[in-house]
DNA sequence: GTCTCTCTGTTCAATTTTGAACAGACGAAG
DNA sequence: CTTCGTCTGTTCAAAATTGAACAGAGAGAC
């Protein structure tokens, strides 16, 4: 169950087991569900990706998470959620695999091999959303600008399609990141003068932004 | 498997299943193990209280968590964790069953029952989790701190122990909150001018600091 | 008692962050 | 080509936050 070396075949590993006849195709931009929604079902990117936005009561936007290729989103609902916190909106075209919550219980419930790999992905989860909250703790919005950009530059290696770092606006990077455009826009010009990052029609991030890191 | 209304049984559970014999008492103020230790065991809390502190690069402290009877921690190396991201140390005299990564990982494999209310845990964590994240994103630290104020006090009301919250200093409750104890200390001297929390000797939260959370 | 230690209350200047505005660039739609 | 809408670059005053200092209160050790 140890997974360093292996990602690529732990990521393959629920497309091979969920019931491909439930994917369901989303163009980019399209609404997957929206916040305040029941959620019965747990989705599966079989490819793809998808943003996790939600809105707070007062009015102010976040993104929660960018999820990629072997990730599952409203999961919750397997235990006791029971209306969707964000909203999921595809961010490129995207293949979902739905299951109805039943169907997920029966998956776990019966197949053993299952049942571990999930715990491994939601142990990995957990562990993915521990540095977010860490870096919330105890970086910069600077550095969380950085961290972010480098996310998401790994994300366009990884599929060579259209690239998300051409799609996202500094609006959204402040939502993600947890900040105001005005920061964002400090910040990015900052990256630029200092050549780590670099627009070329598109904005292309250099792996050296990752120096802004190094404490 | 829902879990409204059954959070009690649940919390049993494990309690019945481990093998009770691997406990290990702690004194408070005890370090559990500290950041940066190999980690090759799942901790289990049977009673009391945990906090998850860490130190960043820059020397900057965190509270990551604080966790009570039926929590997990250490759980990430089941998949690939090896070393622990943060310490533990026991906040109130503490009962914790230590399992082995392979012990956990056997129970997991062959104790259906088991898996699933693993998972089940895994997912009440995920969420309490993405609440703390969303409230870094989208709330200020003053709100932050009355949530924290809350949780703490309601640890306080399910075990009658020693108080919790005479134990955490404003520095504690800035490294949880993520704020400097300047900022903390305003908050609190604000808090205090509305009646939401008083000082008996100890500190007491009143349940109409609630309102501070209302948008 | 007295010393030490830690915690709180308080203050304040320096810095960072926000929130809002406006102009220019660009692309899409008509 | 023109218009519309969206995104960026830029500016700035107002507001929030930090970081540091110091005094006093209280607890525990001796």
């Amino acid at each position: 169950m140890r997974s360093r070396g292996k990602t690529a075949a732990k990521k393959a590993f629920f497309s091979t087991v969920l019931p491909s006849k439930s994917a369901v195709h989303y163009k980019a931009g399209e609404i997957i569900f929206s916040q305040g929604d029941s959620c019965s079902d747990v989705h599966y990117i079989e490819e793809g990706l998808v943003k996790l936005p939600l809105v707070s009561k007062r009015g102010k936007g976040a993104i929660l998470a960018i999820l990629g290729h072997g990730d599952f989103f409203g999961e919750g609902c397997i235990s006791d959620a029971t209306i969707h916190v964000t909203s999921a909106i595809a961010l490129v075209p995207c293949t979902i695999i739905l299951l109805k919550r039943r169907a997920m219980l029966r998956l776990i419930e019966e197949e053993q091999s299952i049942s571990s790999h999930f715990i491994n992905y939601l142990l990995a989860r957990n562990s993915r959303m521990e540095q977010d909250l860490i870096d919330h703790l105890v970086n910069s919005s600077e550095k969380r600008l950085a961290r972010t950009l480098l996310l998401l530059a790994r994300y366009d290696k990884e599929s060579e399609n259209p690239s998300i770092l051409e799609r996202i606006s500094q609006d959204t990077l402040a939502e993600m990141v947890g900040t105001t455009r005005s920061r964002v826009n400090f910040f990015m010009n900052g990256f630029r003068k200092h050549g780590l990052i670099h627009y070329n029609g598109g904005l292309q991030v250099h792996d050296s932004l990752q120096s802004i890191l190094h404490d």
